[in-house]
RNA sequence: GGCUACGUAGCUCAGCUGGUUAGAGCACGGCACUCAUAAUGCCGGGGUCGGUGGUUCGAGCCCACCCGUAGCCA
């Protein structure tokens, strides 16, 4: 019976870019999705970027940009990097949008009225420099357990042990460096023991189910020893998030309206109409309580409790539906380590797609995969075999050794018919297939890889026992021939179509080989006959190990434009007090590997790209009231309109009125600082060492107002 | 430290509720073939199933402890 489901995978943090650890998990959602598909079933497969948290607040303000600037530039990489790898979704959102916010909204206003919420306050370490409140990661001091210096807020990397940020010795604000003081603030909690007798029936109904996996929720049983403390949900202001419903300054924490996101995301694309048979009004059929529809998530598992604790029971206090299943998969390592920058095992989604085809990793995962939690190694010596050998050696060389056979002697087309004994061994093969399906769903691929690496050797050793190039030498065999190679080539489609969940674009290009469009698993269940065929091109290539060494060494090489150790780290995606939302982090502790500071050395294109310069036609300059350094320009920025930027060359320029017309170059995307003066939109370029050795940078005459410097 | 997993041939993994000489793929060695992207087929070497002790007529599968690895600890 046809099902409708909505698949998710995690939602990637909007603080860096996608690495092959995320891919793992996108990858095995969509092979997920695929398959599920071409078993019949209706699939609605969103994701979004995860946008909030201190962290992304405070790289935004790093690199000079507003958060919604931030999130905008890694949302098109990071939906780039995932189309590039065949990962369809239907709809890739963000949680930093009106449609979440009004989901967030919803259900927090529900929980709040179910009496589900309290207040109190919360002591905890506050920057005075910044005036902001420092989430554990973002402190730093002494361990007070075993006295290691530079540990973090929350636990201590020497002895592993953890406490309480209050007890760090000589702590620092890792954001400012200042000593942190401790200040109290209202808080407000989701009372998660009002949800334990009915998430302890949940986790057994749903492991019973096959929802979640047994070790899932052995570890979770943990949780319910001492009880479930409630949830802290809130954070102070300033914080890029949502602000909570009557309660100004108050921020909902990034966990909150991150799972909402699958919501919003869903929301948003059956408002669209852009997937036939989807309309507006299915969102509230789909998530209501006692929807007949599935709801899966594709986890990794450092996100387990939110998934299997907070998520369901902000939904049932909210009286929504619930997970049908959570999938959970294992972490990657790469040679059987974690990634690692300096052995340049820290592979970027884009830096492999450079090097290497998407379908090759693809199946190199699939070949690995299975339902358990275990993580999953990329062995590079492995991976550059098992493609060469399965992918090329033994399913696409059965359609590369028929096919020349097929347009010389027989004009291209299969036979009419094919004898009993071959009919017979056609529908063996595609009845042992079948049992894909249900490894595909049971999300066992390694298990459904092998069976069809078993039934293409069998076609390779029927090819060879058969040898059709000596019947090719006897006129008098031609129709024996025509069989073999009939065979044969249903023999390649049969294990395409099964393999096309896992590697769609070689698989779509084996389709245009037989000129054939099938789009469900059923139509294994009868040959190709009496069909024209497209003459062969190569369906796939062999990896080249000198791919794999070149891959390598460009992430060694991205590893070079991240700045030096010293100093202060800063934290990132996986560091803030783990609130983000990674779906994989293989290397938690590692400092950000997306942090892309400016280096000394070297910066990448994107890192220049990311600078708007602009020519701007001074249109007003004059000394400023009050300072002795600053001169206020007003630039006419073309399409930008006109802006005003303080800039400090009083010294250089005495005379500001000899500026005017001149075409100044300016940042055009710098972060406005408010200064006592007023507002300053940019920065004006020049040259020197400061004082009155400034040289301000300009453009030839014809150049335009507004236009951009490259 | 506590908890939850995992540890089977060089590599990646199968081994159902314990039952004949422990399997597969890749890699490796030999032979065959020459249609095919040096691809394919056949044959073969290779493991005291992390260690120790126990339960049992019988354990890779069960129990205890130890060693190692990974993750989680709101």
């Amino acid at each position: 019976m046809p099902r409708e489901i909505l698949a998710t995978s995690a939602l990637p943090y909007a603080n860096g870019r996608i690495h092959l650890g995320h891919i793992v998990e996108h990858v095995q959602s969509d092979i997920w999705v695929r398959a599920m598909r071409m078993a019949g079933h209706t699939v609605h497969y969103v994701c979004a970027d995860d946008a909030h948290g201190t962290s992304i607040m405070l790289r935004a303000e790093k690199e000079g940009i507003t958060p919604e600037a931030l999130i905008d530039g890694v949302w098109r990489e990071h939906t780039a990097d995932l189309r590039d790898f065949g990962v369809a979704y239907d709809h890739y959102s963000s949680t930093n949008g009106e449609t979440n916010r009004e989901q967030t909204y919803r259900i927090w206003n529900a929980l709040v009225a179910s009496g589900h919420v309290e207040s109190r306050p919360v002591k905890q370490l506050f920057d005075p420099e910044r005036q902001m409140f420092l989430p554990d990661r973002f402190i730093k001091g002494e361990c007070p357990n075993c006295h290691a210096k530079e540990q973090y807020g929350d636990a201590c990397e020497v002895c592993g042990n953890t406490y309480n940020p209050i007890d760090l010795i000589n702590p620092y604000s890792v954001v400012s460096g200042a000593k942190p003081v401790a200040k109290e603030s209202q808080h407000f909690f989701v009372k998660l023991a009002d949800f334990e007798a009915m998430l302890k029936e949940w986790l057994e109904e749903r492991r019973a189910a096959g929802g979640l996996q047994s070790e899932v929720v052995n570890k979770l049983k943990e949780w319910f020893a001492d009880g479930l403390r409630s949830w802290d949900v809130s954070r102070d202001a300033p914080y890029f998030g949502f602000e909570i419903p009557d309660a100004p300054g108050k921020y909902f924490y990034v966990w909150v309206d991150a799972p909402i996101g699958y919501f919003a995301a869903f929301k948003e694309l059956c408002e669209s109409g852009t997937k036939p048979g989807l309309q507006a009004t299915d969102f509230e059929r789909f998530i209501r309580a006692g929807s007949d529809t599935e709801m899966i998530h594709f986890i990794g598992k450092d996100i387990i409790y939110f998934h299997t604790l907070f998520w369901p029971a902000m939904l049932h206090g909210a009286n929504l539906r619930m997970p049908t299943a959570v999938n959970v998969h294992g972490f990657l390592t790469v040679d059987g380590a974690k990634m690692s920058k300096s052995r340049g095992t820290f592979v970027n989604a884009r830096t492999y797609l450079e090097h290497l085809d998407a379908d090759w990793l693809r199946y190199y995962l699939a070949s690995m995969l299975g339902p358990t939690l275990a993580d999953i190694d990329l062995d590079l010596k492995a991976f550059e075999e098992r493609v060469n050998s399965h992918l090329v050696g033994k399913w696409v060389n059965i359609a590369s050794r028929c096919a020349g056979f097929v347009h010389k002697l027989f004009d291209g087309k299969l036979a009419n018919a094919l004898p009993a004994a071959e009919r017979v061994r056609y529908a063996a093969a595609a009845c042992k297939l079948q049992a894909c399906a249900a490894l595909y769903e049971a999300r066992d691929y390694a298990a459904a890889m092998r069976l069809i690496m078993e039934v293409a050797d069998e076609a390779n050793a029927y090819v060879a026992e058969n040898a059709p190039w000596t019947m090719a030498k006897d006129a008098a065999r031609r129709a024996e021939l025509h069989t073999v190679l009939t065979l044969a080539l249903n023999y390649f489609r049969l294990l395409s179509l099964w393999l096309a969940p896992v590697v769609p674009v070689t698989a779509a290009r084996a389709f245009a080989f037989l000129a054939d469009t099938p789009t469900r698993f059923e139509a294994a269940d009868a040959p190709l006959l009496g069909h024209a065929i497209a003459p062969f091109h190569t369906l796939a290539t062999r990896i080249d190990p000198k791919q794999i060494t070149a891959m390598i060494e460009a992430s060694k090489e991205s590893l070079a434009a991240t700045p030096p150790s010293a100093g202060t780290p800063s934290p990132s995606k996986a560091s803030e007090a783990r609130q983000a939302l990674p779906s994989v982090s293989p290397n938690p502790v590692s400092p950000s590997p997306e942090s892309r500071a400016p280096s000394p050395d070297f910066i990448s294109i994107d890192d220049f790209a990311r600078l708007d310069l602009r020519v701007g036609k001074v249109i007003a300059c004059e000394a400023v009231d009050g300072s002795d350094k600053l001169l206020r320009f007003e630039l006419d920025g073309g399409e930008l309109g006109k802006r005003q930027i303080f800039s400090g060359i009083k010294a250089a320029y005495p005379q500001p009125e000899t500026l005017l017309g001149r075409n100044v170059v300016f940042i055009a995307n710098l972060a406005p600082r408010k200064m006592r003066f007023g507002v300053s939109a940019g920065m004006i370029l020049s040259a020197g060492t400061g004082g009155n050795d400034l040289f301000l940078l300009d453009a030839d005459p014809g150049a335009q107002p507004g236009a951009s410097v490259k």
